[in-house]
DNA sequence: CGTGCCGTTGAACTTGCTCAAATCAGGTGG
DNA sequence: CCACCTGATTTGAGCAAGTTCAACGGCACG
């Protein structure tokens, strides 16, 4: 396996966080029995409230952005799926992020002054658009909507650290394997069934996304199967099944010691 | 070359925005002849005027923070430069950030409420530290110190994005002519002598940086040589000259091209 | 009913990894 | 100042994961 070896740097006592958990400054809603669901719904109604939103339905492929275009809006998603293309000056793409209810859009355009990414819907949505300067006006007056704001940038940066982790110590099926517990992960804290995915992407995408062939994801799709950590619906080879979600987890783990990724 | 194959998606009509010139919303500083290295004075002294800062002497080595201590404070470098470590759960870990004079440190924290990285000094330096909270009270004096923190935590989520674009699409050689290219180009934006580079790193840090392995990281250094687009110095391999930063560019674009992993 | 796209699977090939040995730089103690 | 030791780096040879190329089946759409 093709994964990077230990390097005696002094930082490696194998540290007992937990990297998956999304427990953040916020206490979860009083009154709420899921932190992750009630997170999300709350911050949403908080940007509802103080606001003049742009909401706009959308369908499969519809640009949300589009890089190149001048920054002046942030977006959120009320309901449906998005994914975000990078692409390079010579013309390298590739999908960077895949985000749901209640995330955010746009922040790489506050930097540079125009948006580096395109966002492009995977199914219909609605999404919610309002101006930055407008957002920061705001806060003057509801503090909240700041750590909001801080909390999901936050956020984005800590998923692509992770994205990045995945993609250099983890094999090819473990990585497919990682993508989706992240989806089903991604699903529960937003109070949705999480025993089943509809992958709104082709292999080629996902390939894409994860750094590998469609082939590899095919394949490594149906050795996940083989295994049994998955199962595929009698109609349809994007609808896909996970009866234990810990034999993923499982999965994952196994495959990441047996390269030697652990290090140290 | 095992690199991503074109998937036939709808968002490729390849596009001529340059990713990597760091222009921002900030207008350049008047009088200052270079954009970037003012910008980063320009800021550092809008901190020191407006924050009650920590200063402290870092040497190579030092934990700036620790992943799982609890976020209270944000860092900037003032001078020396920094390597950012990422933990998984199972004891993974990986360098996934390289920063220098004027790079803020610890966003990471904003969400989760403790850090999910490391922060360790790679030489000599001086980081500024400067409690959250209070930069949002002092933020409320001076707008302009919200935009500096989001135009950097904007910043950090571009150079995310880039990383994770030259893990997927570059092969080997040109994943180090590029993180060689990105750090000239980092010295150049502070103002700094471009024309070589003092690597600060092993080459096992290195490869983990660029997910390889510390033989491939020699090998392209090598093959770097060979192709006369670095020179190392007499004294020392860590020490590395750039004669042409155009032909690291070259070298490049003529690696990626030959994958196809130009795509579209 | 043909055309096109998506997905799967097989076989051969290539890149980059693993293992191993030799070299080199730096620091330590005599 | 030199011998020595340790860790970093380079380089080679063989191997394997994952890619490339290619063929086939299924489903949707015109």
């Amino acid at each position: 396996m093709y994964k990077t070896q230990p390097y005696g740097g002094r930082t490696d006592p194998a540290l007992p966080w937990l990297n998956g958990a999304a427990v953040g400054l916020h206490q979860p809603a009083p009154g709420s029995s899921n932190g992750g669901a009630g997170r999300i719904a709350q911050s949403l109604s908080l940007l509802a409230q103080h606001l003049p939103l742009r909401r706009r339905l959308v369908h499969a492929g519809d640009a949300i952005f589009e890089a190149g275009t001048p920054f002046h809006q942030l977006y959120v998603i009320n309901s449906g799926s998005v994914k975000v293309v990078n692409t390079a000056a010579d013309g390298r793409n590739q999908v960077v992020g895949l985000l749901f209810k209640g995330d955010w859009l746009g922040f790489d355009g506050i930097a540079k002054g125009h948006y580096g990414c395109t966002a492009q819907a995977l199914e219909i949505g609605e999404i919610w658009g309002f101006r930055y300067d407008t957002l920061m006006a705001a806060a003057a007056a509801q503090p909240q909507l700041l750590l909001e704001l801080h909390t999901e940038m936050s956020r984005a940066i800590v998923r692509g650290r992770d994205a990045l982790l995945s993609l250099c110590t983890l094999p090819v099926a473990a990585r497919v394997a990682e993508f989706l517990r992240q989806w089903a992960e991604s699903l529960a804290t937003r109070g949705l069934r999480n025993d089943q995915i509809t992958l709104r992407m082709s292999r080629a995408e996902i390939g894409n996304y994860l750094g590998m062939t469609l082939e590899s994801v095919s394949r490594a799709l149906s050795s996940l199967e083989r295994a049994g950590v998955i199962c595929f619906t009698e109609k349809g080879r994007r609808l896909i099944q996970i009866p234990d979600p810990q034999a993923l987890s499982d999965f994952i783990q196994a495959e990441a010691q047996a390269t030697g990724a652990t290090l140290q």
